[in-house]
DNA sequence: AAATAATTTACATAAGATTTACAGTCATCT
DNA sequence: AGATGACTGTAAATCTTATGTAAATTATTT
C-alpha cells in the first residue's frame, strides 16, 4: 500500500509539482487549499506525511501546524519563504520535522520526505543510488559527472540538471514549462525557447548518446527508451 | 550486517548532518525525535549505539539517559550545548559513555563511536587510518600534516579540515552550503563566500598539488580525480 | 599588546544563461 | 502535391550571476 502525503498549499501550481515528483516515486498525493480542509482531511484520511505552506490564506501555517500538533503526531515538512525566516520558525518550536524555503527543488523535497519516513517506517527500502545507468549513458549525481561509454563528458549546471531529470524519468515527455519548473525552479519567469537552447547543447554535446532526447512534437522533449 | 546508530535530536539538521557522516562510514542510521521514540526504539530494535541530545523537548536527555541506562546497557554518547555544562554532567554520573559538544564535529562524532564500538566490539574492523594518499597529496588527519611531494605545507585549522573533507571524498561536489556545514559546524551563520576565501588560501599555498580543487561552476568545488 | 587567523566586503572578471532572430521542419488543409 | 501556419533548432548578441581575490575588519591566541 503506498504510503499517502498530504500537500497544503494555496497556489495549485506548487500542489501540481509536489505531485508529480512525489506520484513518480510512488507516493499517493492528496492536497488541501487551506487550513480548515487540511485538519479535516489529517484526522480523517491520516497521511503518512504532510508538506504544509507557512503562507497560508485564513488560518495561517503556523497556527495549522500547532493545531495538528495537537491532535495527530503526523510528520509536518513546512515550505517557508525566505531564508531568514527560518531561524524565527525553527524558535518557534512548532514541532515540524523539517523545513524547506520556497522556491524549493521537488527533488529536494522529495529526498526529505523519504528521509523522514525512511525513520517512522521500519521496512524501508535502501538508499537511492543517486546513479543513473541508461544504454551508454552514466550519471553519477554526488558527482555531477557523466560519461556516454565510458568518455566523460563535460556539462554546465543547468545541462547537467536537464539531463537528470529526463533520465530520471525515462521516455516521460517534459513540456518547457514543466523543465523550467523542475530545472529552473517554478518561479522562473523567462521564455520556454530557453529550454531549447539547453537542450540543443546537450544534443551537440552528447551526440552518440544511446537513448537520444526525442522532441515530442507540440509537447515538449523525453529521454527514448532504448 | 552494518551496526546500527541511533541518533536522537530535535533538530532534523543535525540528524541529516549525523546521517551522511555515518552513512559515509558504513553504519546504518536511525533516528528519533523525542525521547518516548527513542526508548521505543532502543529497545525494539536494539541499536549498536545511541547518539542522544541532552536538550529534548518533553522527557530530557538526562531523563531519556536514566531511564534507557535502567533498562539497556546500549552505549551512549551524549550531546550537550555547553562545554560548561560537561562537568556538571559528568557528575550526575549518568551513564553515557561520551560527551560532546555542540556545535560538533561529525568527523569527531564518528571517531567517538568507532572508539567506544570497538570497546564494546571484539571483532571490530580495522583502524581507520586516518591518513589519505592522493596524486602527489598525503594527508595525515593525526598529525594535521600535509605533504605534496613529499614537500610539507603549512595548513591553517579551517584550511586543513576543507582539504580534508574534499580529499576524503575525491569528485564528490560539496556545495558551499554543506561545506561549511561539515567544516565549520551546523551552526554558523555567516556567509558562503567565506568558504570561498579558504579555498582561494588552499589553491594558493597547494600549488602543484596533483588532484586540483576545481570549481563546479553554480554548485561548489570538489577535488577532481586522478 | 602583538601576532596570527578568520571573516567580511567590494569589485573586476569569467563563466554561463537568456533572448533574439531567422532558418528550417512538421502537420494539416485544399 | 503544394501552400500555409505553427512549432522547433540554433548561432550570435546581450545580459546576468557566480567566482576569485585583495584588502579591510574582526576575533582569537600568545
Amino acid at each position: 500500500m503506498a504510503e499517502t502525503i498530504l500537500v497544503v498549499d494555496d497556489e495549485m501550481r506548487i500542489i501540481d509539482l509536489a505531485r508529480m515528483y512525489l506520484e513518480q516515486d510512488g507516493y499517493r498525493v492528496i492536497y488541501a487549499t487551506d487550513g480548515i480542509k487540511a485538519r479535516r482531511m489529517i484526522l480523517k484520511i491520516e497521511p503518512s506525511l504532510v508538506v504544509l505552506d507557512l503562507m497560508l490564506p485564513g488560518m495561517d501555517g503556523l497556527e495549522v501546524c500547532r493545531k495538528v500538533r495537537a491532535e495527530s503526531d503526523v510528520p509536518i515538512i513546512m515550505l517557508t519563504a525566505r531564508n531568514d525566516d527560518i531561524d524565527k520558525i525553527v524558535g518557534l518550536e512548532l514541532g515540524a520535522d523539517d523545513y524547506l524555503t520556497k522556491p524549493f527543488n521537488p527533488r529536494e523535497l522529495v529526498a526529505r520526505i523519504k528521509a523522514i519516513l525512511r525513520r517512522s517506517d521500519r521496512n524501508s527500502r535502501d538508499e537511492q543510488p543517486s546513479t543513473i545507468s541508461i544504454g551508454n549513458l552514466f550519471i553519477d549525481g554526488q558527482r555531477r559527472r557523466v560519461e556516454i561509454g565510458g568518455q566523460v563528458i563535460n556539462l554546465r549546471m543547468k545541462e547537467f540538471d536537464l539531463l537528470q531529470t529526463l533520465a530520471e524519468n525515462v521516455g516521460v515527455v517534459f513540456s518547457r514549462e514543466k523543465l523550467l519548473d523542475v530545472v529552473w525552479g517554478y518561479d522562473f519567469a523567462g521564455e520556454t525557447r530557453t529550454v531549447d537552447v539547453h537542450i540543443a547543447h546537450l544534443r551537440h554535446k552528447l551526440c552518440g548518446m544511446e537513448p537520444v532526447i526525442e522532441t515530442v512534437w507540440g509537447v515538449g522533449y523525453k529521454l527514448d527508451e532504448a
